[in-house]
DNA sequence: CATTATTACGGG
DNA sequence: TCCCGTAAT
């Protein structure tokens, strides 16, 4: 094998897959043209799937379902579902799993996406190469096959024959047979050539195709090569329903006229930067430049992935994973719609927290996993970036209500009109939340055979719904370890269970998790069994249901005028000013937070140990801290459910950062002595063009701060 | 103002 | 390690 070719790899996109879970669903939207979109309130909600029938309308992702009805008046539309006010993508989800379960019985695959593969068959070939001594390939066996660069067009040989009389399917299928007669004569031997392992791979690929199909009813596009890039280029060439093989040997033609946007990685600024400095436009146009320039202008390690790259050479490795390493939620709130009350960023944070304790519990249940990483990141209005912040802490319970408000603690500083406002400036356009930092679960014991037995193997054979709703009956009584946890039903179900509690003749309305409006000896504040909470018999669940059923669409702006029409009554509450010493907060890692979870009974604790808690002023224990506050927190949460009147923000032991300003300017001088690497700078104006990110004037640095590796 | 919601990953 | 920015879908 030749330096390049020592590879096979496959990347396998689903064709439009939103768009067929929901044509799988609802079979009067198959084989029309269809997109799926999110919301529907601004300009009919915003399109991110599209059917080919659809394309052939000129209708794109990204576009306003109003405007693609322009374009196509006969468009139908499939809505993503909502819930808690958000897009709620399981379905999709669980969609991927299925497919990704087929195709790990064919190789190991390293999940790209929701809807991408990709796969090394390196050694799935080398043992069909084996096991089968054929030594042809029947086309018959790669019936969706194209060759990319087949059929070699012989204008030369034959002086004008007709070569562009033929249809696609005409020609995929002479290029076929031509490829395969070019490898027969020397394949044979020992060693297989390349073709023959790209091909073999092919080969593996329809057959794991036709069973994703089977099994699952999604169809499918791949791309066969001998390296991720260009897998993924291939696999763009015959969509859909079709697979292509892309022989290094056909790289030359096909990245002379190949923009270099085309290539992963480079349709951003990094690609544009490229085209700028070098004055190139097509990939193969790089081929002009020695590895050393390349190096010089974007880094050694872009510069030496740029000059394989161009020659089709790649050598990122396909990383043996079916998991996502970190599981997240968000939801935009733009312009007008932007959270400018305290009130609102915690509702939507609560909103956020909820949906994912739900993915987080089953994530537990399904891939015996737990993260321990929370990340909160925000946008605020005005800021162009991104995100404007982010924070991490903590994550050790999977609760909707810790998780909110220790999302809250981690952000309130950014809010400039103070703590004890009902103002929140500047207002937040985005909220953020996920979890990371994956560990193996504890041994939940006897999760019932039913778990631990058969998920592994066919979770998608079971919905992951009754496997939550099993495992959290189950785990009370089975599983040793842990607090019980629970999907938005049982949530709110089992505050209803449990004792009650007063408080200032208010009604009480428990928003169920744990609170502790006393402090508990050291011995039982770890039991999650005495947990206290008022009882109602009119769930807030009631009052969520019933206030999204109104307004559930998107807009927060429904969350702020309900809000706004009893804002009236704010008698502010007190600052959650802990005692001097003994903030929670200042620990930069949330240890202590932790150490209430690992060790419920730290040394004694002396009167050192407490501290008054600003809200009710009752002695709390310093570790107890955090729970106490999120029963405040839960409180203050049933108020804006039932009637909104206001609260105030909840102490958590989570780390808050420093810098509750704007993020520090960055953009060290850099000025390598020489080098004239392309140092994008000066802020501002946008523009694709290599510019530094946000570095201060002046200041510059390398573009090898972009990414890729090799 | 309003291409969302997610995810991964390199650089500093 | 944390946080920021880039890129993809």
């Amino acid at each position: 094998m030749e330096y390049g070719e020592e590879r096979v790899v496959a990347l396998v996109d689903m064709d439009c897959f939103y768009v067929q879970v929901e044509q799988r669903l609802n079979p009067a939207l198959r084989n029309t043209p269809c997109v799926v979109a999110q919301y529907k309130t601004w300009k009919g909600g915003g399109i991110i799937a599209v059917s080919y029938e659809a394309r052939d309308h000129g209708v794109t992702r990204n576009m306003w379902v109003d405007d693609a009805k322009n374009l196509c008046q006969d468009l139908q539309v499939a809505r993503v579902r909502e819930l808690h006010g958000k897009a709620d993508l399981t379905h999709y989800r669980e969609a991927s799993v299925e497919v990704i379960e087929v195709m790990s019985r064919f190789a190991v695959i390293e999940r790209a996406s929701i809807d991408e593969a990709y796969m090394d068959l390196t050694a799935a070939v080398q043992q069909r190469l084996k096991d089968m001594s054929v030594n042809r390939i029947d086309p018959s066996l790669l019936k969706t096959t194209y060759i990319q660069g087949y059929p070699q067009s012989s204008s030369e040989l034959e002086p004008h024959t007709e070569d562009l009389v033929f249809d696609k399917e005409e020609q995929r299928s002479r290029g076929l047979h031509q490829w395969l007669a070019s490898l027969t004569p020397s394949s044979l031997g020992e060693q297989s050539s390349a073709g023959l392992q790209l091909t073999v791979g092919a080969f593996i690929v329809e057959e794991m195709r036709a069973a994703v199909e089977e099994q699952t009813g999604f169809r499918c596009s791949a791309g066969i090569s001998h390296n991720k890039v260009l897998a993924k280029l291939a696999c763009g060439l015959n969509k859909p329903n079709r697979q292509t093989i892309l022989p290094l040997a056909s790289v030359t033609e096909l990245f002379n006229s190949l923009p270099i946007g085309k290539i992963r990685n480079l349709g951003g600024k990094l690609g544009s930067s490229i085209t700028e400095t070098l004055g190139v436009e097509n990939m193969g146009d790089l081929t002009r430049f020695s590895q050393a320039q390349l190096e010089l202008h974007f880094g050694d390690k872009t510069g030496r992935w740029l000059y394989d790259l161009c020659r089709g050479i790649e050598f990122e490795a396909v990383k043996p994973r079916q998991l996502p390493k970190s599981i997240g939620c968000s939801k935009n709130f733009p312009g007008k719609t932007s959270l400018a009350t305290k009130e609102e960023v915690q509702f939507w944070l609560h909103q956020l927290a909820l949906e994912l304790e739900e993915r987080l519990t089953k994530d537990r249940d399904v891939n015996g996993r737990v993260a321990k990483s929370l990340t909160v990141g925000v946008r605020q209005l005005g800021d162009k970036r991104p995100s404007s912040f982010s924070r991490c802490c903590a994550l050790v319970r999977y609760e909707a209500t810790k998780i909110s408000s220790d999302s809250f603690a981690i952000i309130k500083s950014l809010n400039t009109a103070g703590n004890q406002q009902a103002a929140w400036t500047p207002p937040l356009t985005l909220l953020h939340i996920s979890a990371s930092k994956f560990s193996d679960a504890p041994s939940s014991g006897g999760i019932t055979g039913f778990l631990s037995t058969e998920t592994s193997l066919s979770q998608s054979r079971f919905s992951t719904s009754q496997l939550s709703n099993k495992s959290s009956l189950d785990a009370k009584s089975v599983s040793p370890c842990k607090q019980q946890h629970g999907t938005i039903q049982s949530f709110f179900q089992k505050a209803t269970e449990r004792p009650t509690i007063q408080k200032d003749g208010e009604e009480e309305v428990s928003v169920g998790g744990k609170a502790s409006p006393a402090p508990k000896s050291a011995s039982e504040s770890h039991s999650g069994a005495e947990r206290r909470s008022s009882d109602v018999s009119e769930s807030p669940r009631r009052h969520i249901k019933s206030f999204f059923q109104k307004r559930s669409t998107e807009r927060s702006s429904s969350m702020k005028n309900s809000l706004n029409i009893v804002e009236k009554n704010n008698s502010e509450d007190c600052v959650p000013v802990v005692s001097p010493s003994r903030t929670q907060c200042e620990n930069p890692d949330n240890e202590q937070a932790t150490d209430v979870e690992l060790n419920p009974n730290p040394p004694s604790g002396a009167s050192e140990d407490l501290l008054t808690c600003d809200r009710c002023s009752q002695e709390v224990l310093a570790w107890e801290m955090p729970e106490h506050n999120d029963y405040h927190f839960a409180m203050d949460l049933q108020k804006s459910f039932s009637s909104s009147s206001s609260s105030s923000a909840a102490t958590t032991s989570c780390n808050i950062s420093s810098s509750s300003s704007p993020p520090p300017l960055r953009g060290g001088v850099t000025g390598s002595a020489q080098s004239s690497r392309v140092k994008t700078k000066i802020r501002g104006q946008s523009g694709p063009a290599a510019k530094k990110l946000r570095s201060q004037g002046g200041s510059a640095s390398t573009l090898d701060s972009f990414f890729k590796k090799n």
